[in-house]
This record gives structure tokens, sequence and C-alpha cells, in this order.
DNA sequence: ATATCGAATGCAAACGTTTGAAAAAATTTT
DNA sequence: AAAATTTTTTCAAACGTTTGCATTCGATAT
């Protein structure tokens, strides 16, 4: 078919019997090229619809102006404001954002990430997969290293390698969303968990921990079960928490979509939420203040988190010499609404 | 800084005292080349980290396969699931998805699309934002239209261009939601309407209103508000509905937030649902099966969409000639839940 | 020894743009 | 009118890779 050759600088020169460097001038309005020549050239342009091929600029330069975000899901709220804040801060500045989801896949990631390098991606915001956790590969990883590519980790991180990163608190917390539930006098507080292996749920689940601890209450295995942070995860280990012979007063999930899993399954048994069983998330998703009860939660700030992310990127491209890698960790905050409200 | 230069082929030609097309021919297990010279390049260029410069080859041979996804919001169910669909069917054929999020900003949708196209994208996935609609501006996208970029119209569409679109038949899932509520005995269904303009609320209003109409009932103004999708968005309008005189005894929401907004509103007059007023949604987000009550809904297949749309673009560029867009619209279902169930 | 052949490698152009330096053209000064 | 100066344009190289064609080098057949 007519495949429409875009147009290109040497077309234009063509046109005018000029070459092609006298386009590129008159395009970038340089001031050696003459006024008439210029704005003949120019308003050529604008009629055939000539555009810059960045392509050809990206080799010659060897910038891309491009960035990789690396992220496992982008179905939750959290990772979505994440992404509104580097798109916040990066976009104004010329910033094309390459977002590439790997759905926990190890093998995806590494494709992903060979692929921002082949395409000379200036730098990767990456909050690694469930699977590179568990596996424990992270070649893929070095590769970025070695190419100096900035690498910013975005709340999952191996500890192992040297690079900014820009987490939340969960340790914290998930400390205080127990504490809460602890002082108002809730006794036997279940921990609905994270996949196991993952920080964000490593970390939530060490403050749920150490929090019993601080209270000298004993941890009961049974009533820490796994979920993988859909709200259907959440219905099963519920059912079986409320089987067992000594139930939970409490629950603490580990995310918002979690809690409103258990929190239904809790209704449907006839119990009262805060009455019976006290309920807390994490994420304070917009959902969260509407559901029935309303969520008690631990304020996670995605965009923010996304925001200091492209400021520790851009420290990394301008440093001169004596850079050192930052980590950053942002407080979370509990937010007490219905679901933990115990009538005393 | 030691900004360690990318290794080329042609660092390696000088290693090897040969010249860049051998190299390259090695690397690409031509068949000229000497069994041994290959595997030393080989094994060499693994050594060294050496990845193909993707920009230069994109340039040489024409092709990014890099495709533009233009989106006015990542941050709800639907479009994350298409995006997921979009995601399944192109990434294994090599494709590199593009995420642009327009915030529902005109100026941010037609830099987006003058950068993919300068970028020479391959294709261009759109659901137009909402100022675009509001506007009426549209040259932005005769530029696509002309450089023959495909345009793949998501949900939202100008009805004057002539491209491909998938969407969704919201307007038979809305008169279904209506229909449900009115045979089930509801007499005054109110609506929550989306913004103005947009194709989506539309369609989903005249659902309703063609509903209402085909069972002789009469539509009353004061019942229609608008909401901006988001859960908070609700509250105002849905108590001024309950305010009203004559309140209604039903509610349509133009999505699953929406309604969720509403429930609680409802829930807080310390009405029943649905026994007193009956709440359907749209979207069949996840949560809609697990909120208190349970969300009567009408599905929206966002994965197949981004399937279908796909395939649409497949279509045409493997057409050769006698190529004419196509229409696809997805019927959506009702699915019935708690929140319209009225205890007859 | 020479022609013939096959294998292995190199040359050069191409993709589209920018840019320093050189060249050409136009203008001013002497 | 020639020289000097300024303005405008062109040349050529560069970015990294691929690829058709030519070349080189041995080896084999005559």
């Amino acid at each position: 078919m007519n495949s429409s050759r875009p147009v290109t600088i040497k077309d234009i020169a063509r046109r005018f019997r000029c070459s092609p460097s006298t386009v590129s001038r008159a395009l970038n309005d340089h001031p050696a090229i003459n006024e008439d020549t210029r704005k003949n050239i120019q308003e050529y342009a604008r009629e055939v619809g000539y555009q810059r091929n960045e392509v050809s600029l990206s080799l010659l330069n060897k910038k891309t102006a491009t960035l990789g975000v690396v992220v496992p899901t982008i179905g939750n709220y959290y990772e979505t404001a994440v992404i509104e804040g580097l798109h916040t801060v990066l976009q104004p500045l010329g910033y094309t954002l390459n977002i590439c989801v790997t759905n926990e896949n190890y093998l995806l990631e590494k494709e992903y990430l060979s692929k921002l390098l082949s395409n000379r991606t200036e730098g990767i915001f990456l909050s690694v997969s469930q699977e590179t956790y568990d596996s424990g590969y992270y070649e893929h990883l070095e590769n970025v290293i070695q190419r100096k590519t900035p690498l910013i980790f975005i709340d999952r991180e191996y500890e192992d390698f040297e690079t900014s990163r820009a987490t939340v608190d969960d340790y914290h917390g998930a400390f205080a969303a127990v504490e809460h539930l602890i002082t108002i006098g809730y006794k036997n507080v279940a921990h609905l968990k994270g996949p196991n292996g993952l920080t964000v749920s490593e970390q939530r689940f060490k403050g749920y921990r150490d929090c019993l601890k601080k209270y000298d209450i004993a941890i009961r295995e049974e009533l820490i079960i796994n979920t993988n942070f859909q709200v259907e995860s959440a219905i099963v280990p519920t059912k079986r928490l409320l089987d067992l012979d000594s139930p939970p007063d409490a629950i603490f999930g580990v995310n918002d979509q979690v809690a409103i899993g258990a929190m239904r399954v809790i209704l449907d048994r006839g119990l009262k939420i805060p009455g019976d069983i006290g309920i807390v998330g994490f994420d304070n998703s917009p959902i969260s203040a509407y559901t029935y009860p309303s969520l008690t939660t631990i304020s996670r700030p995605g965009r923010k988190i996304g925001m200091e992310a492209s400021r520790l990127f851009l420290n990394q491209i301008n440093a001169s010499g004596d850079f050192t890698h930052e980590s950053i960790v942002l407080p979370s905050e509990l937010i007490i609404r219905e679901s933990s409200l115990r009538i005393s």
C-alpha cells in the first residue's frame, strides 16, 4: 500500500535545492540562516507535516529521554499513585516513561530490563517481581549496574545492591496498626500476610510480630495466614481464622483489599465490626474510606514515593563525582476509621 | 564521571582486528562466518556485556516495535485490565507498550501523540481525554492519520474519524441495569451520571433514559446528577438525591466506585440496601463482589477489549490493500448481587 | 602453473539528524 | 576595483548497525 514514508529533512532540502544542514538550521531557528529561507522552510515543513525523527537524534546524541518503570502490577491504587508521582516530576522535564508490567514474573522482568538497556533508556525505576525475589537471581540487575544506568529501587529491593531507593516505612506502619488494635483492647490479633519473601510482606509481618512482642503477647502461628494481596485471596484464610477454636478478635490485613475481603466474610457470619472483630488494612486506598464499615488503615504515600524516586534519579544524573546513593523511607500513618472503633 | 560508554560493535571489531561487518554477522550467526571467529566474538561480547543498540537498528529498519497506549487514567480497574489485554497479545510479538496517561488533559494528549509520532511509534491505541472531547479539537489526531500510523480507538471515540475501534456496549449494559431494577419493582431510578460529553457517560445515560422510556416512566431531571467516576464524587450527589421530597428508590451508578460511594451515604442514613434502595454499578471491578452488601453491576470486559484492540491493530498492519476499518462492540452483562435483591 | 571454486572477510552505503569548519556569496570598506 | 568583512550556505563526519557486493585467500581441479 501507499506506505507514505514520513517526510524527512532531505526531502525538504531537495524541494528547496539546498542542503540538509540548511533545513536543519532553519527549523531550529539558527541565527546564521537567512530570514526568508527560514520562513519558507518552516512554512513548508508545517504544510507537509514534517516531524523530527527522534530516533536519529537519539542515536546521534546518545540521549533517549526515556525512563523505564518496571513494576510487578498496575492493578492496585498504590502503583498507579507511584506512577503518577514519577510522571508529575519527570514529564515536565521532557522524559517519557516506559511502563513495564512484569506480573511478578522473573523472565518478563529480565526481558524488560534487557530491552530497556538495548533501547538506551536513561534510567530505570524498579520494583522487583516476586519471582525474582524467590529465585534470588539478579544477574539481570548487575547488567544494569554495569551499564551505569541509574537504577532506583521502589519499595522492594535487594539489600545487596548499592543503589538509591525509595520505600514506605512498612515496618512502623504495621507496628502502629497492631499497637492501635492492642491499645483499644483487642487481645488476639491475626495477620493476613502477603506472599512470603517480598519486602513489603515481611516488613509488615515484622511490625506485627514485634508489636506483639512488645506487649508480651505470644505469637500464635495459626493466626498468620498468607494471601496474595487480592481481595479474593482473603476469603478462605479468614474463614479458617473464624473457624479456629480460639478465633481472633482482630485482623490486620496486609493491604486494604485483603482487609475488605476479610470484613465481608466476617459480616456474612453475622459478626459485628468492630464490636466482635476489629479490622485494620494498609494503603489508605480511596475506597477504604467508603466501605461499610469504613476501614481503619495505614496511609501509604504512593504519589510522594514516585516524586521522591524521581528526585533520587535526578540527583544521580546531576551528580558531579562525589555521589553517594540515598535511601528514602517515607513514614506511613495510622488512619482510624470505623472498623476498629471498639465500643468500650 | 566515568560515563562508561556502552561497548559497540566497532569496539569489538577493533579488539579482533576485523571489520564491524564481521562482528555483526558473527553475533547474528551468519553462516558465512568462520566457526572459530564466531565463537570468539560471541564469547567476548558476552564477557564485556555487549548489547545491541536498538536505536540504531530502529533508524536503519524504520521499525521501532513500539506501540503507544494513550489513556486518560490508569487509576481504575478497567483501564489496567485493558492494558493487560493489550500486553497479553502484543508483548509476545516483541512489541513494547509505551503507556501514556493524559489525566483527561487535552494538551498532554496532544503532546504525547506528537512525541509518539516523533519516536516513530508503529501504532497508537487511544482513549481520548475528556478535555479533547469538550474542546472538539482534533488536529492532533489528523496528524496521526496523515502519517498512516494505525490508530485504534478504545472506548471513547470521535464519530468523525475513520479508524478501527473497540468498545464495550455501554448502552445495552446500562439499559439492562435499569431494566433489572424496574422489573424487580423499583419505581424511581436515579442515575449518578459520569462527566458530560464522554461517550461512556452518554451511552450509559442513553441506556438509562431509553429504558425508562420503554417502561413509560417519565424522566425526572432532578434524579440525574453528574459525578466524575471517583468514589468521593458520589457523596454529595447521593445526599442530594436522598434529600429530595420524592427521593429515588434505586440508583444506577455510572461505575462501581460511584455506586459504592452512594451505598455508603445510604447506609449512613439508616436506610436498607436493597430493602429501601436498590443499587447497580458498572464495571464488575474485583471489589464489587465483596462490598457489603455486594454490588449488582455490569461486567465490562477490559482484558478482552485490549485483546480485541490488538487484533484490530494486527489486522491493519497485515492488510494487503483491501483493508477496511472494523468496529468491535463487546457485550456487557448484568451480574446480579445483593444490592438489588428486593425482598418481595 | 593456472584457472576455478568456496570460504571468509571487508567495503561502502544507508537510516535522519546535527554541527564545526570550510566555502561561497553578498555586502561593505578602502 | 580590489580587499576586507559579514552573511549565508555547504561539506563532511558522526551516532551504531546491517547487508549486497566485491575482494582476498587458500585449496582444489585442470
